[in-house]
DNA sequence: GTTCAATCTGACCATAAGGTCAGGAAAAGA
DNA sequence: TCTTTTCCTGACCTTATGGTCAGATTGAAC
């Protein structure tokens, strides 16, 4: 057999394996959580999805409470970069549309990490609260920064900035975190055409709502 | 000691203790479980919180499960009731409005309800899975009709009833579900003043969006 | 007062869970 | 080839949990 030497550039077979495996896991992991919530979900049951012993689990993440944490910041991570999109464009409509667009995009994409945030939050964010008081409190009030520019400019009407936000966050966060109800209720899971509906009804009611369109 | 015969119209002593205690782990329950989900939750510590050696628990609730299907079930009576306030007006903006009102109002009176029917629908709705397939679609399909009613009257816009329902469930459930992360970006909870704001908000919002008011 | 059923509870049990560890396999480097 | 480091895993340990039960206590009926 060649043994040729690994090309320093590209990633080794151990980071390989290691990235590879770690992603197994926390994808499982989000599963997991996502459906029984962090007290509920066991260690046996991550490594199985994984197709992984338990003790390799533990290899890769000490704790269940570590892997947890990975987790979610793993889908915080995910909305941040979407936030981005409501500085896409200076007017209202288009801005804050875009970011409607972004969330209802992820709450399809990656509705598992939405319940994982949602249970994390609804017991009291004992994992993520310096998030919630750092990155989240900057985030948010930057935007309402941005929102009462509008305001002033008279491009929307007078809301109140933060409870459009958390209008924002509720509606489109609702699609995936109460998805089974959503699909019960709908009798299935929503088609492309449904998800196309549901994003531009929100996009439209909100809108509306704070007159950026008439 | 005079020993009267006790009025047989008034319950006995026996039916008056049954049901204090029922309430009282049913409160101690809804407050664990909203806490830490159903696998988080344990029969020991909402024995606890309710005073009462755990063994006693058992002895009115056979089961964990038991327990917890009775807090669902009250939540989601508590919603039914609150949702003939949509009946109680012909005028759109009225109707709707009183609904949304009547939902903010009991998502601050009833946080703890609010989390566990969430908990409960995120994983999948194991235990009120006929009602969502029952009363909530009836009731669902009912309010559509409604509103379809209104759009055919010209007093709302042509906008998608299904939909409008849900963003009003979702924004109104979302000052409970996600008090926590509310009141840390409030920097505090929400006093009587936010708790008003936010629900005229909402109701603006919502009601300007489809059309009900100008 | 006696009887009977309802209420209560400390002690106990079986199971399952998170986590550990010793030692084996495989990759990387010399 | 030899050594070292990383990766892997079956077996095991400890703890905590849901649930049980025998027996004590209390309220109701006569």
């Amino acid at each position: 057999m060649n043994e040729s030497p690994r090309d320093p550039a590209r990633p080794s077979r151990r980071t390989e394996i290691r990235q590879a495996n770690e992603a197994l896991i926390l994808a499982a992991a989000e599963k997991v959580f996502a459906e029984a919530g962090f007290g509920g979900a066991t260690m046996q049951l991550i490594a199985d999805m994984a197709g992984l012993p338990k003790a390799n689990l533990h290899y890769y993440f000490a704790t269940k409470e570590d892997l947890y944490r990975r987790v979610v910041q793993n889908i915080f991570e995910i909305w941040l970069e979407a936030a981005e999109a409501m500085d896409t464009s200076d007017d209202p409509a288009l801005g804050i549309g875009a970011y409607i667009e972004a969330k209802m995009a992820i709450s399809r994409s990656h509705p598992d990490g939405s319940k994982v945030w949602a249970y994390e939050v609804m017991h009291g964010a004992p994992v993520i609260q310096d998030y919630l008081e750092t990155t989240l409190r900057d985030w948010t009030n930057g935007r309402i920064a941005r929102i009462e520019a509008w305001i002033a400019e008279g491009r929307i009407r007078p809301i109140a900035p933060r409870h459009l936000l958390y209008m924002i966050w509720a509606t489109t966060q609702h699609y995936a975190d109460f998805g089974h109800q959503i699909a019960t209720l709908n009798r299935g899971p929503l088609s492309d055409a449904d998800w196309r509906q549901a994003t531009d009804e929100v996009k439209t009611i909100l809108l509306r709502g704070i007159g950026a369109i008439p």
